[in-house]
RNA sequence: GGUCCUUUGGCCGAGUGGCUAGGCACAGCUCUGCAAAAGCUGCUACAGCGGUUCGAAUCCGCUAGGGACCUCCA
């Protein structure tokens, strides 16, 4: 079964066939460094991470482009508001590079944590202010815009006689138009829908530059038609994001690209749903977002625990990326159970030596079937849930190895070599899960081992009263030591 | 106001016409010095009403709840 992804364009899976066979270009709009990201931001950038890797795995050279945001967004509804950057940054008084320089350092910071793999190029609009000059002009020159005040604007009922503006999100120009929303007059747009490509600067504006219509900084979509264009193209495989910027920044983009190169960017606009909390969506504006460090340290009103980010990871994956995804206290602690279990299983499985021994066919067949799944979930929009699940129905079997209740060689030596190649692939390789740092700490390790010994010692002589010392006062600082089948003993921090 | 999406067991969540999703929680049993872990078993749901169909959680309609976008936001 090849793989199928959801195209938001066509709002139906499509098998994907890159335009250029064996490579794909992919472009991920990326953050906007002027806070910090919270916990929604992070969904959309681990859901992309998944998606790369699962295209490397499946052998692609991948080239993907996610940018960062430093310059051009706008605060409030009106264009002539000042540029977030330098708002905030009058108001810190910091230069405005010095917010984007914080916050892009925290930005990385929080994808390391969460073992994002970092794309293949990650440029800044401030970066490419003279590529965003050069399609503003192109736009311009194709009659798709219009200067006023040194100020260009997108001319959308003009494109929009020519080609179908609404298409991404399947809006009609009129029902866009119809909105309750009136401007406050002033406007100098011709149109409520066109939107800014190029503005002028105030004279105290900090981050300005110079352009053909004077001093100024760009528009908010421009960017990313300016940056896709230069690294992939003016077509490429995947253009993705969240879900909130469909109907605006990306139809927008479409519009841009449309209208300088009559041709639309992306083959398959890919779109991750939102995370929510109470059901309601995690926003800056709303106030209700989490930061990564609040989850990290469980500092926050809502939580009754720190969670790791591989908890978090997890977490999100055991839920298909184009569903909302709700959060709380509960769901999460459910995961780290979850993912306890899951990598305490592939962990032993690791370490197991194949031996021959009497075959069982039904269990061979069905391990290999649930193996066989994981890449048949995956080819079908990146469906980590299921994955997830078939992954769950094949810890018992690796548990019951472990307490000797099934033999390796019940199944066939290719099968288990598989199950454990297959293992290794998904979890490390494609979800990008990984110890924590905790366990890997070689001197706690070797303290263990000691602990451990001694507590063998005691049983052996049934002095219960220092084994069980040991155990309970390990427990005390949150080290769960377990006595496991032939007198052997396991720990693990305890979670 | 307009456009669109959604409603699955105690909780989180897959699933789109017939076949037990899975995780967490809970209960029982087995193992066991005790505990934990693990294994086995149980809990078997699809908002309501109507329709299509041999058959619907899955398709259609209506009603109700929730949400998103239309304005910066992943």
């Amino acid at each position: 079964m090849p793989l199928e992804i959801y195209n938001t364009l066509t709002r139906k899976k499509e098998i994907f066939t890159p335009l250029v066979p064996g490579y794909v270009g992919m472009y991920v709009c990326g953050p906007t460094v002027y806070s910090d990201v919270h916990l929604g931001n992070c969904r959309t950038f681990i859901s992309f991470d998944i998606i790369y890797r699962y295209l490397r795995y499946l052998q692609y050279k991948v080239r993907y482009v996610r940018n960062i945001t430093d310059a051009g967004h706008l605060e409030g509804d009106r264009d002539e508001g000042d540029d977030k950057f330098s708002k905030k940054a009058r108001l810190e008084q910091l230069e405005p590079m010095e917010i984007v320089q914080r916050y892009t350092l925290g930005f990385h910071e929080v994808m390391q944590l969460f073992n994002n793999v970092p794309p293949t190029i990650e440029p800044t609009a401030t970066g490419h202010i003279s590529e965003q000059i050069l399609l503003t002009e192109k736009i311009l020159a194709n009659g798709y815009a219009y200067e006023i005040n040194g100020t260009v604007y997108f001319d959308v009922e003009k494109y929009s006689r020519e080609k179908p503006y609404g298409i991404l999100t399947n809006r009609k120009l009129e029902d866009l138009l119809e909105g309750t929303r009136d401007l406050d007059g002033q406007d100098e747009k011709k149109s409520r829908l066109d939107f800014a490509l190029w503005i002028k600067a105030k004279p105290e504006h900090l981050m300005q530059w110079p352009s053909p219509w004077g001093m100024g900084f760009p528009g908010w979509h421009i960017e990313c038609s300016a940056m896709s264009n230069k690294y992939l193209g003016k077509r490429f495989d995947l253009h993705g994001g969240g879900m909130d910027l469909a109907a605006t920044h990306h139809t927008n983009e479409i519009a841009q690209n449309e209208a300088c190169f009559n041709e639309s960017p992306a083959q398959i606009w890919m779109h991750t749903n939102m995370l929510t909390v109470n059901g309601t969506r995690m926003s800056k504006s709303l106030g209700n977002g989490f930061l990564p460090h609040e989850l990290f340290t469980g500092n926050h009103p809502m939580l009754n625990k720190a969670y790791s980010p591989m908890t978090v990871r997890f977490f999100m994956l055991q839920t298909q990326y184009r569903s909302t995804l709700d959060f709380s206290n509960e769901a999460l602690q459910a995961s780290e159970k979850g993912l306890k279990r899951l990598w305490e299983a592939y962990q032993f499985l690791q370490k197991l030596q194949y031996e021959k021994g009497e075959a069982d066919a039904e269990l061979n067949e069905k391990v290999l079937k649930l193996i066989n799944d994981f890449d048949t979930s995956m080819n079908d929009d990146f469906n980590t849930a299921k994955v997830l699940a078939s992954m769950f129905e094949l810890v018992p079997v690796i548990n019951s190895i472990k307490d000797g209740l099934i033999k390796t060689g019940e199944m066939l030596e290719s099968t288990f070599i598989l199950l454990g190649k297959k293992f290794k692939d998904y979890l490390e390789d494609i979800f990008g899960l990984k110890n924590s740092d905790e366990i890997n700490d070689g001197k706690l390790a070797e303290v263990m081992h000691l602990l451990i010994d001694i507590r063998k010692e005691a049983k052996t002589k049934k002095d219960f009263a220092t084994s069980d010392k040991i155990r309970n006062q390990l427990n005390e600082i949150g080290i769960l030591l377990k006595d496991e089948k032939g007198g052997e003993m396991s720990w693990g921090l305890d979670v």
